[in-house]
This record gives structure tokens, C-alpha cells and sequence, in this order.
DNA sequence: AATGAATGAGAGTTCATTCAT
DNA sequence: AATGAATGAACTCTCATTCAT
């Protein structure tokens, strides 16, 4: 029976969540009002209340919410298991694909954070995504198939990279050029990992000179 | 006589606009008052009216003088007529160099667009930059030092990777470890441009060594 | 409980209403202020934005309220079941009377109408006032006791000649020559409808043997 | 010279009060802005300043104006040497041409009085109009054409009755049945002064025989 | 636990008025 | 006399938060 309340109070908790993720996406932070996350999730104003603190609390808890289906989705086996070579593919499709269902949710990113408290919630939920790229990276490089990097830097960049395309496809482009941009961003990667790079042409010997020169 | 009334106004304007620059990247969008800019540009409320419609119209112009003062740094013909290989490394640490002078002018990209005028501007004024960045890899490209690729689409991708890069560097770490993110975005580029890719395992020690030297 | 609840708003409503009219009839519309109007009714300022959409609105309905109150003194059976005769001038001093006792309310007639939707409702409300007298002209008519005539659009013409009465007696005089102004009304009316007119010199003296024997 | 500076003088008063006239009539007073009026005046902001003290200031002159203009076509000879049972057709034909060619002009009596001095003005504009129906009634009870009554009175009344006839007409009505208001108003206004009485009934005919033989 | 009516601080915005030029 | 940029008090309206039920 506790535990039956339990639940009843985290799919109360969840729906308003979920409720306050969809419409925060869609009109942004000052512009949604409690009213009308309440109204969405099916309960009183003042039971929002009982689950969270204030106004910011939902927003960051649906945030880290958003980002942890994020990071999921980047952690799946069927992921993982591919070749090193299908992955950073398969992991930025994964991620356009989860934008593209979960259309303006990207905008959900934009909010600056506040308190310092917000701040350790935000790095850790982003934790959750680099940390992903990062165990995938690190496995690499241990396993030999890639030579050795910085890879939670590697990872913070390239995802911020991807994060900073995703918001220009669905936030900015609303939708239009999602092929093109996907398509580039993997180009992008896959070059940087699996190459050539771009000056490479016939003379990827000579740049090396160059570059050893300088 | 007029011109002096000219200067006063655009110097008036140009108050408004670096105290409201100002005052939004301390604070954030909404947490900014009106009273606050007008009491920071040295004038009264209603002269902040006389120059802008509203505050929304104070954020994109301010916004947009940020870019501009960006696009302008990656104009600079210092760094254009520099070999290719150098291009990148000189472009990354201008704008490393702009953010850590106006430290916390980063989250001044952080509002959403609202309105289809305000996005005009905003692709506008962010074409200015990627519109530089695409300019420098066109010419590269029309000399042979590149393999053609999409560069307009690589310069929104690789600038929104290097503004995610400083978004993190200097709002969410708050200039620490600025160094690092530097280097690793610098490295990045590099290696998608002149190789080699990270996955050429056997040359391993010599990438190593080579990084060491420069 | 749920009449009490019901009653509560409706008492809640009312005193808002009241407050307003109180203070509109004071200090005309653009002068009153929400604050005012929620101290009156003993609120606070969101609580009257509870009940009305803005000020216009409050303003509406106080003044279809009062002219509803109007109204209803106007149907009064006893000013009904009079003899023909003297129901103009029972009508005339019940308006009279009203004013007296809400004594700077008339003024409350003094805001354009702005939407069409208020020129609607202040509509209806007048409907009610002239409706009511024309009602009273039709019975006559029916009855053979007046001749036939435009029955509504002199009870529109009418109504309009006393409440410019009213205003002048009560808004611009302030109070001052009531009687003078009350009998004067009536005594147009009445000459009008059971004369003689005033062109018929050589009948004065039976015309005020009339009068005097009412 | 002087006077020329004079005239220049007045001209421009004259200016700002026609300029204001229409604006305050089209839009109320509230929602004109001296700006508005200084525009269509053709002339500063701060020049309005130097003609009147402020805003109600200029409402006031308007609209005593108005009023004048008014009061000076009910003095028109043309109308005062008429036989006297043709001069209150002549008077009320001539008000409503009056608001029918300023069609929107009847709202500018819609603001209420806040000071006694504005109170004194306005009386003394509005008995600029109501002398001018006492001037005609007083004489023509002198000459015995009417049996003597409280001709000031009588005018007050008559005339608030014909204003609040134009206030239906033009501006709640705007403009529809203007026809039927305007005859409906003088031929009560005939009744009362030259019969016979409504009550009449079964005399209808000869009512009829009475208004032709006028 | 759940409600939603009530609160009231605080925001953006307007515009009559001033005054240095 | 004429200007119009500058002022800032004061307004309406919003909405996160509370608390009696």
C-alpha cells in the first residue's frame, strides 16, 4: 500500500514533468505559467506544489529529464555493439531521431543556469551524455582502435557540436535541412576520427610538411 | 550643430546598448529590468523608449552587436592572410580572446527567437560569422588546398561546435580550464582539416610527438 | 457549501462592482485606478482580475449594473397600476429620487462606448430603461388612452431628455434645483402627452388647474 | 506688425484647438496624445505648451469651441425671423446638419468636469447655447405667441433633450435613423409648444389639421 | 494529499510636461 | 517664439506562491 502511493505519487510527480517538458518546449521558460502546466497534467496548481519547490525546480528537473532520455538512448547495447566505425553514425542519427520525435524539445537547452546548485544538476545531467561518448571513446582507445586523446574533452566538444546542429536543424531551421545537417555532422565526425581530412587530396603528405614546419 | 546631435544620439544608442549587453549577460533576459539598463546608461526609462520599441528589440540589437563585433574579429586580415594550416588555430583563439575580455558576454546567445523579424535578424547577424568562417574555407577550396566539401553547412557546424565550446568554457566552467577546451577545439579542426584522423592507430607515437613539439 | 462558495463570488463580485460604481461616479473612469477600486471592495488588485478580464470591463458591468438598477425602478408595479395621468410623473421622480440617494452616480454614463461588444451590452442595458417606458407608451396606446405614435423611439428621446436632466441636476448643479429641475421635466412631459400646449395662450389658466389637481 | 504677430498668434491657437477638435472627437480624450495633436497642428510638442498650460486645457477650449459654434448657429438671423412655428424645426434641422457634416463631434462632450473652473467654463458655453432657445422662447412669450413658463429652464431641458437626440444619433447609432430621431424630436418638440397633446386619441385627424394649419 | 481562490510585488510601457538650445 | 529630446511618475496587468478548506 506505501508502495502503491509511492507510485501514485511518482506518476503524479512524472506527469507533471512531463506535462511542464512539453510546454516549456514549446513556449519557453517565462512564457509557460504553472497554471498551465497544472492544467496539462491534470491537477491542481497547488499540487505542483507539493512535488516541487518552485518554478525553476520543474524546469530543471524536466530538463535533467530530457537529458537523461538523451543519455539513454546514447547508452544502448545495439549502439555499442556496432563496429567503431558505424558508431559516431548510429549515435547522431540516434540523437536526430529522438529531436525529431521530441520535435522543440531542443529549445529546452536554452535556459542559463542560476544557482550554483542548478549548475552541478546541469553537469551532471550533461555528464550523463558525455560520460556515454566518453565510456564509448575510452573503449576505443584501450582497445587500440583509436590512438590516445582527451576523450571527456573530446566528448564534451563534439557533443556540444552536435547539440549546437541539433538546435540549428529543429530550433532555428524548424525541421528544414535535417538531412543535410545530419549527414555533415557525421561527415564531420567520421573524417576527424576515420579520415582523410579534408586537405588531404594528393598532397596529405606535403600539409604534414607544412604543418611540421611550423 | 547636427552632427554633434547625431553623435549624441548614436553615442546615447550605443550607451543603451552595451549597458543592456552588459546587464543581460550578468543576469540573463528576464532577470534584466529596464530600470536597471536605463540606470546604467546614465538615463531616464522613458529615453530607453525613444531608442527602442521594447525590451525584446534591446536584446536583438544588443545581441546582434556582439555577433557583429565577432564576425568583425574573424574579418580581420591578420588572419586571413595567414598560411591555411594557421587560419583555425587564429580564428579559435580570436574569439577564445574576445570571450575571455568580455568574460560573461557569452549567454548573450542564449534567448530563443520569438518572432520570424527577430529571426532575420538573428540568421542575419549569425551569417556575418559563419558567412567569415565559410569565405575563408571557399577560397581554400577554390585554390586547391581543401577537397571540395559543403562549406557553408561545415561553418555553421564547426562555429556552433567553437560557440558551444565557449558557452562551456566561459559560462558553465567559468573560465576554467580555458586552456584545455581551447587547445582540444583548436586540435579538432586541425585534425579534420589537415588529418590525420584519430583512428590511424600505427602512427600513434608520432601524432604524440608532434603535438609535444609545437 | 457550494451556494456558499457560489455566494462568496457572487458577493465577492458585487462588492467589486460596488466599489467601482462608488468610485467611477467620484473620480470618472481614466482617473480611477484598480488599486482604488480593490481597497473599496477590500481585495487585493489580483483578486479583481479574478472576476473582471481588465478595467473596461469592470467599468461595463458597473455601469450596466446601474442602469439595470434603473430599470428595475422603472417596472415598479405600483408605477404601473397608476392612472395614465400620473405615471410620467411617478417615473420621472423615482429617477430623480434614485439619483438622489446614489447622488453622483449619473456620471457613470459619461465613457464612450469603445468595442462593439460593450456598444452591445450598454445597449441592452438602455434597452431596458427605454423598453420599460416604451412598454408603458404601447399599454396606453392600446388602450385607446394615447394616440398612436413611435412609441420606442420617443421613449428613446424622452429617456434621454430626463437623464440629461439628471446629469445636469446632479452632476453639473451638484444637487442644486432639484425641484426646480424635476418639476420642469415633468411638467414638459405631461404637456406633451395630456397638454395643452404651451401655444395655447388663452387655455394657461386650465392647464395650471390641471396641474394643480394632480 | 504687431497684430500681424497677434493673428500669427492666434492662428496657431486656432490650429492646435481644430487639430485637437478632431482628435479628441475620433479618439476620446484619453487616448489622444499631445503629440497627436502637435502633428496635426502642424506644429512642437513644446509649442502646444506655450498656447495652453495642458492637456485639459485644450480640452476645454475644443470643446468650448464646439459649443460656440453651436450657440452661433442657433443665432443665426436666418432662423430667429422665422415665424416662430417653423423655428424649432429650424433650430434642430440645423444642430443635427451641424453634427451630421462634424459627424463624429458629438463625443466631445463626453468628458466629465474635474474642476470648478472648467465647471464655470463649460456653463458658460453651454449657456451660450441654452441663452441662445431662452432668447427665442423669452421673446416669443413676450409677444404672446406662447403662454409664459420658466423659458430657462425650458431651454436647458429641450436642449439636453436635443443633445442627448444627436448622441443616440451619431454616436451610438452612428448615423442610422438619423431621419427618423430627427423627426421624432421635432415634431415632439412642436407638440409641446404648439399641441395638440398626445392623449388626444380619438381627435387624431384634426391633430393633424392643427400641425398643417401651424 | 489535493485544491484553487486569493494575494501583492513587480514588470513593461506610456506620455504629459519640461527646458536647454 | 519654437523645438523635441529627455524625463520619471504612475498606470494596468501578470503570475509565482500561499494557505484555508
Amino acid at each position: 500500500m506505501a508502495e502503491v502511493t509511492q507510485e501514485g505519487i511518482q506518476s503524479k510527480r512524472q506527469a507533471i514533468i512531463e506535462a511542464a517538458l512539453d510546454i516549456f518546449a514549446k513556449q519557453g521558460y517565462e512564457e509557460t505559467t504553472i497554471a498551465q502546466i497544472a492544467a496539462a497534467a491534470g491537477v491542481a496548481v497547488g499540487t505542483v506544489y507539493l512535488y516541487f519547490h518552485n518554478k525553476r525546480e520543474i524546469y530543471t528537473q524536466a530538463s535533467i529529464d530530457w537529458t537523461k532520455r538523451m543519455a539513454a538512448a546514447l547508452r544502448d547495447p545495439r549502439i555499442l555493439s556496432l563496429p567503431v566505425q558505424q558508431v559516431p553514425r548510429a549515435m547522431i542519427e540516434t540523437v536526430f531521431r529522438l529531436c525529431h520525435q521530441n520535435s522543440n524539445m531542443m529549445s529546452i537547452f536554452q535556459v542559463d543556469i542560476q544557482s550554483s546548485e542548478e549548475l552541478q544538476q546541469h553537469r551532471e545531467a550533461e555528464g550523463a551524455i558525455t560520460g556515454a561518448v566518453d565510456a564509448f571513446l575510452r573503449s576505443t582507445v584501450e582497445s587500440g582502435q583509436l590512438a590516445p586523446f582527451d576523450t571527456m574533452m573530446y566528448a564534451k566538444i563534439l557533443f556540444g557540436m552536435v547539440h549546437s546542429a541539433l538546435f540549428e536543424c529543429f530550433c532555428v531551421q524548424e525541421g528544414r535541412f535535417e538531412e543535410a545537417i545530419q549527414e555533415n555532422t557525421i561527415e564531420i565526425v567520421e573524417r576527424l576520427f576515420f579520415g582523410p581530412p579534408i586537405a588531404s587530396g594528393q598532397r596529405k603528405a606535403s600539409i604534414r610538411d607544412e604543418r611540421d614546419a611550423l
